[in-house]
DNA sequence: GTCCCGTGAG
DNA sequence: CTCACGGGAC
């Protein structure tokens, strides 16, 4: 092989590897929509093992969009408690009772449309397009992005997403674009975990600490009213409690800007002194 | 320390 | 464009 493989040797490669070490996940042998959905809003920035045993609660606690649409707010945050990125649940409450309202309780199948919804952008937006309803439309996440860097371009240092999309176009097969979308997930996450080809892409970015971090304490927060009883807690007692843990850890953070910011996601609500989930 | 089937706000 | 957003696993 060349420096660079043709686009049939690339498939033949994915496919071939996919078939022998594919993975079987619980959200690749269903064709609902909303299973589909639920799966994709969980797995952004969150890894597989940890999605498993939260999508089986989720969507067994709630299985369909009417019962999302209705949910407490309590009910809903204490199956996504350990995911992180709280603010995705809320998201996908809203899109439910968006689906309900507005278009008849079931998920658009179009592009466009499925990218207006809280919470889904252009790669979610595909990726659910292609999973339930069979678009060949290609998508880039993390793994698939480093697949496209490792064989396309190997001595690239600043690839771009749009150059990879280029490539993907080409690639991607039509005939059963599930599958590969898959193999590409799979090769992506399985062989090339380890290598440091992400680094390559213009897309990314060093992290940042979590521990003491403000969004640590926003998930101390959350916990301290959910322990709460009826999930309220006067503010003032809240403000008294995260002081106290702040104090502890030898850290500076203001407990108003934590809990406005949960307010302005609409994790918390803020009635007459009261904070409430 | 580094990673993860990204999105929204500004 | 940059940045915030969670948390367990390695």
């Amino acid at each position: 092989m060349k420096d660079v493989p043709t686009i049939e040797e690339f498939q033949q490669l994915i496919l071939k590897w996919y078939e022998e070490n594919g993975r079987i996940l619980p959200w690749r042998t269903t064709s609902s929509p909303y299973h589909i959905l639920i799966s994709e809003i969980m797995l952004q920035q969150t890894q597989v093992s940890r999605v498993i045993q939260k999508y089986n609660d989720f969507i067994k606690k709630f299985p369909d969009f009417s019962t999302l649409a209705s949910s407490s707010t309590k009910d809903l945050l204490s199956i996504w408690q350990g995911l992180g990125y709280w603010r995705r649940a809320k998201y996908l409450q809203e899109l439910a009772k968006q689906v309900i309202t507005k278009y008849n309780g079931k998920l658009p199948k179009n592009i466009e449309v499925l990218e207006t919804f809280p919470g889904i952008g252009p790669y979610t937006s595909r990726a659910i397009a292609c999973f339930a309803f069979g678009n060949n439309e290609p998508f880039i996440d993390t793994n698939i992005r480093r697949v496209y860097i490792h064989f396309f371009f190997p001595k690239e240092t600043k690839v771009t997403d749009k150059s990879i999309l280029t490539i993907a176009k080409k690639a991607v097969l039509k005939e059963n674009p599930k599958t590969w979308h898959y193999a590409l997930f799979d090769y992506g996450s399985q062989i090339l975990r380890k290598t440091s080809v992400n680094k390559r892409s213009t897309t990314y970015h060093n992290q940042s600490k979590f521990e003491k971090s403000f969004r640590f304490y926003r998930t101390k927060a959350i916990n301290i009213v959910m322990d709460s009883s009826n999930s309220r807690i006067l503010q003032k007692t809240l403000i008294y409690e995260l002081e106290k843990i702040f104090e502890k850890d030898s850290v500076s953070f203001q407990a108003k800007s934590i809990i406005d910011s949960l307010i302005h996601d609409r994790l918390f609500q803020l009635q007459k002194n009261m904070i409430s989930i």
